[in-house]
RNA sequence: GCCCCCAUCGUCUAGUGGCCUAGGACGCUGCCCUUUCAAGGCGGUAACGGGGAUUCGAACUCCCCUGGGGGCACCA
C-alpha cells in the first residue's frame, strides 16, 4: 500500500448529484490505481442544511455504485472541537481577529459596493480593531465571528495536476470567516484541518473549488505547515447546449439514474470517460480496468456534456456482458414492482433469455417481460400499438387465421410459427407481424414472439388473442 | 464590476511542430441479416470558433477577439 490519500468529501445537503459521483470516482479510481487510501469525509459544517438522511444516501449510493471507501465516513460536526482549537491559535498567533459585523451591516455595506461598481466582499471593516473597541463590541452583545487576515500583498500559488501554477494576487483575496457567531467552522477551517490531520496527499474535485484553494492553503501555513498537497481540479459536467447541468434537463442525481435501470458499472464507466480518456480507444471497461489505467494527468482539461445517448448505448454494453443469472437479480426488483402479485420467476428467467440481446435499461426489459405477467383477459396493450393494429388492414382477419392455425398446430416453437397464416393472407411478415405482438404481448415491437407464445402456454395465447378479436369487433360496431 | 479557466465532428475524445487530405466511440444515416424491436456485420455524414504572430512548416507555440464555464458568502 502506497502513501497516496485522498478523499471525497461532499456536503451532505441533498442527493449525490452526477458531477459529485464523479468526483468521487475519480477519487477512488486513483486510490485504487496507486494503491492507497481512498477516505470518505463528510463536511457538514453547515448544520442548517446538512442532513443525517443526506448523509446515509450519499453512503449507500457510493455502495451502489461499488466506490467502496477505505476510510471513514469522518464527519466534521464530530470534530468542531479540533477546529476551534486551531481557530484560537491562529487568533493567538495574529493570523484571524474577531469581526462584530451583523449579517445586516454586511449586507448592507456589500450592496453599496456593488451600486457604487466595487467589488462585493468582506471590506476588512474590523480588521484593525483596537483592545477597547474590541471589549466595547462585546459589550453591546454583538455576534463574534472570527475572520482569517489574508495578506495584503504578494501572490499565492499551488500545483495543479490539470491546470499547471494557479496564482492569484493576494490583494484579490478577501478576508474570510473562519468561526461563525455560533462558534461552528465554515468550510475552509475544517477542510484546511481535516486535510491535514488526515493526511491527505491528493486533493481531487471539481473546478468550482480552485479559488478557495488559496485560502484553505494559507490556514494550512498559518497552522505550521508548509506543504501543500497535490491538486487536480477537474472541469465541471455540463448539460445539453453546453450549458450548466441542471434538472430542466433531465436527471441529474445518480438515484434517478439508478431508478432508471443503468447498471452502476455502465454509469461509472460512463462517467469515467467524461472528462478522462485513454489514447488506445477502449471505452467499454470494467472498473478495474479502467482503475488500471486511470491517472490523474490524464484527466481533461475542457469542460464535458452530459449525453445521455452514450449512456444507453454504454448501458447495453455493460447488460450484455452480464451472465443470465445476474442479469435477472438486477431486473428482478423492476418487475415485482410492477407485477408484484403475478410475478413468477420462471417466467422472469425466461424472460431475460429471451430479452438478453436486445435490452437497453433493466426498466425496458422489465418493460418487455409484462406480458408474461398479465392475466389473459386483462393483458394491457399500450395506445400507441393499439391503434396499428385498429389501422391495419385486415387485421381482424389476421387474428381469426392465426387463431385457427394455433388451435391446432403442434405448441413447439416451430408449430406456432405465424408467417405461413401472414402469407396466405397475402400479407408481409415484416408489415403484419406487429398484430400479433400487439394481441399477444400488448406492445407492437417485443420479446420473439415464438419464443413468448411457447412460454405462455396454448390457451392463454388463443385467449389473448380472443380478447383482442373481441375488442376490435367491439371498436367497429360501437 | 473584478479574478481565473476552457475552446478538434451534434456529443465524448485521440492528437503535444512535419506520421493529419485530422483517428476512434456515441448519435444520425445507407445496405446486409431478420417473426417485431433491438443487437450484430459492412459503409456513409460530420470538426481543428475568428483574426494576427512565430516558423521552411502549425490542430498543436504566443497575442487579440468571440463564445462558454467557474469564482468574488456567516454554501461547500
Amino acid at each position: 500500500m502506497s502513501d497516496i490519500r485522498v478523499r471525497f468529501s461532499p456536503a451532505p445537503t441533498g442527493f449525490l448529484h452526477v458531477g459529485g459521483a464523479r468526483t468521487a470516482l475519480f477519487n477512488g479510481l486513483y486510490a485504487r490505481h496507486t494503491g492507497g487510501t481512498f477516505v470518505l469525509r463528510v463536511e457538514d459544517t453547515d448544520l442548517d442544511r446538512s442532513t443525517g438522511e443526506s448523509v446515509e444516501q450519499m453512503q449507500a449510493v457510493l455502495r451502489w455504485l461499488g466506490l467502496d471507501w477505505d476510510e471513514g465516513p469522518y464527519v466534521q460536526s464530530e470534530h468542531f472541537d479540533r477546529h476551534r482549537a486551531v481557530a484560537a491559535q491562529l487568533l493567538a498567533d495574529g493570523y484571524a481577529y474577531e469581526c462584530f459585523c451583523t449579517k445586516e451591516e454586511l449586507e448592507a455595506r456589500a450592496e453599496s459596493d456593488r451600486a457604487g461598481g466595487r467589488p462585493p466582499g468582506y471590506d476588512g471593516y474590523c480588521r484593525d480593531l483596537d483592545a477597547a473597541t474590541r471589549e466595547a463590541r462585546r459589550g453591546e452583545g454583538r455576534p463574534t465571528t472570527l475572520r482569517f487576515r489574508t495578506p495584503d500583498t504578494g501572490r499565492s500559488t499551488f500545483l495543479d495536476v490539470v491546470r499547471g501554477e494557479v496564482a492569484v494576487d493576494w490583494e484579490l483575496v478577501r478576508d474570510f470567516v473562519l468561526l461563525r457567531p455560533d462558534g461552528t467552522p465554515v468550510f475552509y477551517l475544517a477542510n484546511a484541518v481535516d486535510d491535514v490531520d488526515l493526511a491527505i496527499t491528493h486533493v481531487v474535485r471539481g473546478e468550482d473549488l480552485v479559488d478557495t484553494t488559496h485560502r484553505v492553503l494559507a490556514i494550512r501555513r498559518a497552522m505550521g505547515h508548509d506543504d501543500q498537497p497535490v491538486y487536480a481540479h477537474c472541469p465541471l459536467i455540463l448539460g445539453p447546449g453546453g450549458h450548466k447541468l441542471s434538472k430542466r434537463f433531465g436527471a441529474v442525481s445518480v438515484e434517478e439514474y439508478r431508478d432508471q435501470g443503468y447498471l452502476p458499472e455502465a454509469l461509472l464507466n460512463f462517467l469515467a470517460l467524461l472528462g478522462w480518456g485513454t489514447s488506445d480507444g477502449v471505452e467499454v471497461m470494467t472498473a478495474a480496468e479502467i482503475a488500471e489505467r486511470f491517472d490523474l494527468v490524464d484527466i481533461v482539461s475542457s469542460p464535458a456534456t452530459f449525453d445521455t445517448k452514450k449512456l444507453e448505448w454504454m448501458n447495453g454494453e455493460h447488460l450484455r456482458r452480464l451472465a443470465l443469472p445476474d442479469l435477472v437479480a438486477r431486473v428482478r426488483p423492476f418487475v415485482v414492482e410492477r407485477h408484484g402479485d403475478r410475478f413468477d420467476e420462471e417466467r422472469l428467467v425466461a424472460g431475460c433469455a429471451l430479452g438478453h440481446e436486445r435490452a437497453t435499461t433493466l426498466v425496458s426489459l422489465a418493460e418487455q417481460c409484462g406480458f408474461l405477467f398479465a392475466a389473459d383477459t386483462e393483458l394491457a396493450i399500450d395506445d400507441e400499438s393499439w391503434r396499428r393494429l385498429v389501422g391495419h388492414d385486415g387485421a381482424g382477419e389476421l387474428l381469426a387465421a392465426a387463431t385457427a392455425h394455433l388451435e391446432r398446430c403442434d405448441w413447439s416453437n416451430e408449430g406456432v410459427d405465424l408467417r405461413p397464416v401472414v402469407e396466405a393472407a397475402g400479407q408481409k411478415p415484416r408489415k403484419a407481424m406487429h398484430v400479433f405482438y400487439s394481441a399477444i404481448e400488448g406492445r407492437a415491437a417485443g420479446l420473439p414472439l415464438w419464443d413468448s407464445m411457447v412460454l405462455l402456454g396454448r390457451d392463454s395465447v388463443l385467449a389473448r388473442i380472443h380478447a383482442a378479436r373481441s375488442r376490435l369487433d367491439g371498436e367497429a360496431r360501437g
